[in-house]
DNA sequence: GTCTATAATGAGATAGAC
DNA sequence: GTCTATCTCATTATAGAC
């Protein structure tokens, strides 16, 4: 096989790892099965890296920086669902999370593998403060999102923008794990008005509190 | 060693397991490690289940099981946290609520073994509806418990209250979720309180649907 | 019914030729 | 740098004595 860098090896087991546990788990991602997803032989897995864990702490890192990188790309978005100030944030919370929840259904592999992930690196102290980081790029994601959606639609949050966003990621976790355990897309879709209407519940216009 | 009827070493075993699966997760819940904790050798085991993952499915109904018992048990203290209707519901779900994560804090495992089972459901096909079951328990729980609430606060829920038990479980699920990654406990009573009031939102005095 | 011993498999990691 | 072949260990499961 041609020679290639270290690091375009690592990368590519990195990529083949998250298709494993995607397709089949954490659990069934060993470094046979990566290897053999990414055409590679099982010693040049030992070249590009060290051990087995040294490639999951490799994997959550890249999902990390991947979840920011998802979350600046969304925020182009943010600016085509602006309406009418104060009443247009309901709307525009909805529709953020049909979007989310559209991916979901189309990728559900996907983020219950980014639910195996956390429960992994909680389940292992090496990776230290990994899963506070992972669940912190969420919110910071979402208070991303948020700041923006205040701005284009002229409201203003009437607790701590981090609070929300810590409301909103709980609400939309709970959305996926519930889904993923009953595929019960019309609740889903009750659940999102639930939590839209919520979310517009801490919205003020912001006009109020230049008063 | 003393010969034992095989429901009681299935139970014992199904006992160990759990505690295993608390201590160090699903995946070290090895056969020889479950039958360490149970003080038994492995051929017992195998005398008592024909195969590890026979055991987990008995240890995934157990969980389900037990979750309706402690829901039927805390129904008991419902009627303890009457208030002046209608405006009582509010204090009444967030006193629940703190109830519910002071056994969080306490006890971080099991939940987190409770997410970890979740997940494996979700992984093993062979399992069929076990996760719908297992989370359905969970809303069924909340139904409970909010019919409760509703009944000794005298107030109405404004949607079916299986959707309010969906909205209180997905809360109650991220609100766990959180807490898990990144022990924030001021961040998990802002989000509590959030709940509360949301939940609250969604209640109207019984009066109003009678006049 | 329970035990010890062992088969059978699959895992992570390494040696050494090329 | 990459390969094949192998080591070592842990796993599930079973056989057969008691």
């Amino acid at each position: 096989m041609a020679r290639v860098a270290a690091t375009e090896r690592r990368a590519s087991l990195v990529q083949a790892a998250l298709t494993v546990i995607a397709r089949d788990g954490v659990h069934a991602a060993t470094t046979r099965a990566i290897v053999a997803e990414a055409d590679m032989s099982l010693a040049s897995f030992h070249y590009a890296f060290t051990s087995r864990d040294e490639l999951i702490r490799e994997v959550i890192s890249f999902v990390v920086d991947d979840q920011h990188r998802v979350s600046l790309a969304t925020l182009e978005n943010v600016p085509a669902d602006a309406e009418t100030p104060g009443s247009g944030i309901r709307s525009a919370v909805r529709a953020a999370l049909q979007a989310y929840f559209d991916l979901l259904v189309e990728f559900p592999e996907r983020e219950q593998a980014m639910f195996e992930l956390i429960h992994y690196s909680l389940r292992t102290p090496e990776l230290g403060k990994l899963p506070q980081v992972q669940h912190g790029s969420y919110r910071h994601m979402a208070v991303e999102l948020l700041e923006a959606g205040a701005a284009t639609l002229d409201i203003s949050w009437t607790r701590p923008v981090e609070e929300v966003a810590r409301v909103l990621v709980a609400l939309t976790d709970g959305l996926t794990l519930a889904w993923l355990a009953d595929r019960d897309d019309a609740a889903a879709g009750h659940l999102m008005d639930f939590i839209a209407d919520s979310i517009a519940a801490l919205a003020v216009p912001a006009k109020v509190l230049h008063s």
